[in-house]
DNA sequence: CAGAATCCATACTGATACTG
DNA sequence: CAGTATCAGTATGGATTCTG
């Protein structure tokens, strides 16, 4: 994915997270640093390719970093960035307002 | 697309709000009420198609409200719903959000 | 004007097998 | 464990033509 910047900001962040998980991804690492398997487990259905993508590309955009601990099995660890903190919790304000609105109109329909 | 509803509520908006034009259209509907060939010009490059399947979407799901005038020529015209604005307004925080690290991440390369 | 219908291109996603 | 490589399906988006 190439790094285009428009006229729109929200155009730009949506593209990064347009992804089938990569929002869900970010979602379950607020709780502190995960391992790959981790989250494999986490995410049921996403595939390894995926992972390793979605992973890669949230890296290059900064919200995620990658830690390598050179051991013998590799070791490494993926963690919300301060900036990928503050998307996060702009994201679950977004989630928030749609589940009260899905409430409501649920309420409606009754 | 189905109105599938998950245990995560980010997921869920993301998905509504995951196509190309989808949040751009938002955006353009925020000063009023839009004729289809406004947004067709405000978006230049949206094919008629997927502009009557979005704002189509994006009427299902609340955001956007549709009102024909009964006229000739016909005469529709798309306005963001209370609820729409809502969600355009924590999209267009995401945005500054996503501006400003941008900034910060240039300034810190130079 | 505001679409609907059809056909086509590509982007995104998944399954599987293999590796340091 | 944490990936990479390859192949293939599905979903998304675009071009074109046609209509009330």
């Amino acid at each position: 994915m190439k790094d285009v910047v428009t006229a729109c900001p929200v155009e730009d962040v949506m593209r990064v997270l347009r992804g089938r998980w990569r929002s869900l991804l970010l979602y379950y690492l607020v709780n502190g640093p995960k391992r790959f398997s981790d989250l494999q487990r986490d995410l049921p259905g996403i595939s390894q390719r995926m992972l390793t993508l979605d992973l890669r590309e949230l890296e290059a955009e900064g919200l995620v970093a990658r830690t390598v601990y050179p051991e013998a099995p590799p070791r490494v660890e993926y963690a919300l960035t301060d900036d990928g903190e503050r998307i996060l919790g702009l994201l679950n304000a977004l989630g928030d307002h749609w589940a009260d609105m899905r409430a409501r109109r649920k309420a409606m329909a009754a």
